[in-house]
DNA sequence: TATTGTTATACTCTATAACTATA
DNA sequence: TATAGTTATAGAGTATAACAATA
């Protein structure tokens, strides 16, 4: 017996989930007043503090023009704020303050909470597996080059 | 030595692969001049004719609003057919016509042929496990129970 | 009263281009 | 000449509400 069509592809399967995951993660992090597009940057940030705007659209895959936007609420709600880039004066180079990381703690724990429960019907070894099958996939597909987190600044032009 | 601190959550790889993978299918099915939506609806009513628009708004997870243009698109194309459903002069029923058969059957060979690609770093095994492990994790999240792609239309209100 | 399809409207998001100051 | 950040604008996409026909 056939059972659905368009759940038979791998690719349907896993935009669907995505939407769902978007949508809960998106609801988790409203109370804390962000969304998951600027817990991104809190994260990376808190990874490695000073990075440049430009340095952070790779990893959040968005556009330069969009972190403008990103950077100033976040600056203004005194999460995150600009100073001058020691290297380039062009650039800002972004720093975490104390109520960013503050911030960046609560929500951590809500997503990996969330994560935790998306996974639970897997035991732990399945869960495991598919996460590193996961990034198998991932790095496949050469999305593991896109994230010039690093401070090589000079990468190809892409996009 | 830590990686990547967004990638360590399940959930970001999740959301990063998927619009890889959309981006891909997009352009992928582009030149036969159809989206991924209009695709799935093809392949949809190629599973189960005289479907009513209403049916499809589930799986293809949009609003009866936006279904609309889709199959006004698909039916001016000579791809979809709307006719009188039998059971209920509210609704129409959805038929695909053999030029919309056509173009399903090019465009599955496409996408089959782009997921085996997209898994092709996995071994037969591995694969398997994979698409078997985000299967269970989807059912976890209770998003079978969406798809009322089967007659039953009195479903519970969700949304 | 609820539902199917439809239409219109407003809102959000995104993509594109252009400008400045630096490199 | 190319790049980081900024700004403005147009387009696509989405959400909401309302309506007519039918259940």
């Amino acid at each position: 017996m056939k059972t659905q069509p368009l759940l038979g592809h791998p690719a349907c399967l896993l935009t669907r989930l995505d939407v769902h995951v978007q949508g809960q993660v998106t609801a988790l992090l409203a109370p804390l007043g962000i969304n998951p597009r600027q817990y991104g940057l809190l994260s990376l940030l808190g990874e490695r503090d000073g990075l440049s705007q430009h340095q952070l659209c790779g990893p959040l895959n968005i556009h330069r023009n969009v972190m403008v936007d990103l950077v100033d609420e976040l600056e203004q709600r005194g999460l995150v704020e600009r100073r001058r880039h020691p290297a380039d004066r062009r650039a800002h180079a972004l720093h975490l303050l104390p109520a960013g990381r503050q911030l960046h703690a609560e929500a951590e724990v809500l997503v990996d909470r969330f994560e935790a429960k998306l996974l639970g019907g897997l035991d732990v070894d399945e869960a495991a597996t598919f996460v590193a099958l996961l990034q198998r996939v991932y790095a496949d597909a050469g999305l593991d080059g896109d994230h010039d987190t690093g401070l090589a600044a000079g990468a190809s032009g892409r996009r």
